[in-house]
DNA sequence: ATGTGC
């Protein structure tokens, strides 16, 4: 089965939840796609298969480009892609690959009672977490870092430091991906204005799909691996999506604006100025790679905090604030990894690092199952946790959601706020302090299928379905 | 995603 697009893509289907996009043209490797038919984006459309075969002309690029079942239209890279050059030949760093919320993931949080103990309280918990999350455009964080040390600290050990000044439990570290701080960040690589809207957001959720939801596990697909996990039917647990704020934001605006001036210096040339890139080991590259370090250790950092904030509101709500770290993970980073023989810049943009049993970045006790993978779905519709597989095809990758299907422009004219609240509400689903514009934006009716895109994901062979959690409540900005 | 737009 072979689809022409009215750009000349031509999509050749390999298997049932694999496609390939042919090579053609400035591209060096072909692109993959792996999805189904239902969920395959339509080319006449969408521009997302576009851009992988954009990404796919960048220098060093190496194997393939892939989207994952939940790719969708992003800037430069199409979010939902994973790319990877090889960094000893000439391979480059493109900060449109990792996006603007740089290091924006998931943290899940499990808390020690199941739902029926719950639930009589959960006005309560809702009102508490309504309080302790700051949230929204701009506005309030957790802890206002006093001078540069404190958070120079921040952009240096990320959810480390966090726990280093009493903001959490040493043993969180233990299940953050990177034991929650990257090595090699450059604090010194962060701009002033970057700096400057870092100090105000230093635990702080943000608004459009960023929120915190109160969940319980439904289903369970695989015993054994749920059993490691922690996951039991009827656990209460808490999912955290948010990212690196305004920092993150700036640091990237800056670095694709120097890019852009620096390429013609490398003889690069990119089909979309919105790829603006450069080599690894050139000044601009480096400079990123340590930045974008320092942005993914302020995520970190922030999802620690409002992890603990989460700690707080239990206590004060439900009497006992026994939350455990399941796993805490980003789906915007570039990460320097060998694969094989070679050492390559994996981009992974709207796509979730997914490390296979047995691999040493695992802590001990997750090392025979391998790693959670933690897929938020949209608004009131779920979220999954999967696990990491062995032979995964696209640098050990998984989708990261369920994928945006429209615009957030045209999602408003879908629906209302009030319907959406109503219908919520008749789903047994308390929110808290959404803004009636944040809501329609993310109204489901603008996702994909959350259980389609899993299942996508999982008959790819990019990870293994362990559970289905189902929320109560919500909170966004 | 984002002090939402050069």
């Amino acid at each position: 089965m072979v689809v022409k697009a009215a750009a000349s893509l031509e999509l050749v289907q390999e298997t049932p939840y694999r496609w390939r996009i042919e090579r053609q043209g400035a591209m060096r490797v072909p692109g993959v796609v792996f999805t189904t038919r239902e969920l395959l984006p339509d080319l006449s459309a969408d521009q997302s298969l576009a851009q992988v075969a954009a990404v796919a002309t960048l220098p060093g690029v190496v194997e393939a480009v892939y989207a994952m079942p939940d790719v969708h239209w992003g800037y430069g890279f199409p979010i939902g892609g994973v790319a990877a050059t090889d960094v000893d030949r000439g391979g480059v760093v493109s900060p449109g690959g990792v996006g603007f919320d740089i290091s924006c993931g998931v943290r899940l949080l499990l808390a020690g009672l199941h739902l029926d103990r719950l639930r009589p309280r959960l006005t309560a918990l809702m009102d508490a977490l309504a309080d302790a999350i700051p949230r929204g455009m701009g506005r309030g964080a957790v802890w206002r870092p006093r001078g540069t040390a404190e958070l120079e600290g921040i952009l240096a050990g990320g959810a480390r430091y966090a726990v280093e000044r009493g903001h959490g439990e040493p043993a969180d570290l233990d299940r953050c991906e990177d034991r929650g701080a990257l090595a090699d960040a450059d604090p010194g690589a962060v701009g002033a204005r970057a700096r400057e809207r870092g100090l105000e957001q230093v635990g702080s959720l943000g608004s459009g799909n960023h929120f915190l939801e109160v969940e319980a596990v439904t289903e369970v697909y695989d015993e054994r691996i749920a059993q490691t996990y922690g996951l039991w039917p009827g656990r209460v647990c808490v999912m955290i999506h948010t990212g690196s704020r305004g920092l993150g934001h700036q640091i990237c605006t800056d670095f694709v604006r120097r890019m852009e001036t620096a390429m013609d210096r490398y003889g690069i040339s990119v089909p979309d100025r919105q790829l603006a890139c450069a080599p690894v080991f050139s000044a601009e590259g480096g400079a990123y790679m340590g930045a974008m370090a320092a942005a993914a250790n302020y995520g970190r950092a922030n999802r620690q905090l409002l992890g603990q904030a989460t700690r707080h509101a239990f206590d004060r709500a439900v009497g006992h604030g026994d939350l455990t770290v399941l796993y805490d993970v980003s789906h915007n980073l570039a990460k320097i990894e060998t694969h094989g023989s070679r050492r390559l810049c994996v981009h992974r943009k709207g796509a979730t690092l997914a490390l296979p049993p047995g691999h040493e970045d695992l802590p001990p006790d997750l090392r025979p199952v391998g790693q959670p993978v933690l897929v938020p779905g949209s608004m009131g519709a779920g979220s999954y946790v999967l696990a990491g597989v062995p032979d995964s095809p696209a640098f050990a990758s998984a989708c990261h959601g369920a994928g945006r299907r429209l615009s957030r422009h045209q999602a408003v004219k879908t629906t209302t706020a009030a319907r959406l609240r109503a219908e919520l509400q008749a789903a047994g689903i308390v929110v808290r302090g959404a803004s009636a514009r944040g809501l329609t934006e993310e109204t489901p009716e603008a996702y994909k299928d959350v259980d389609a895109v899993v299942d996508a994901c999982e008959g790819a062979g990019l990870a293994r379905k362990v559970a289905r959690l189902a929320p109560v409540g919500v909170v966004k900005g």
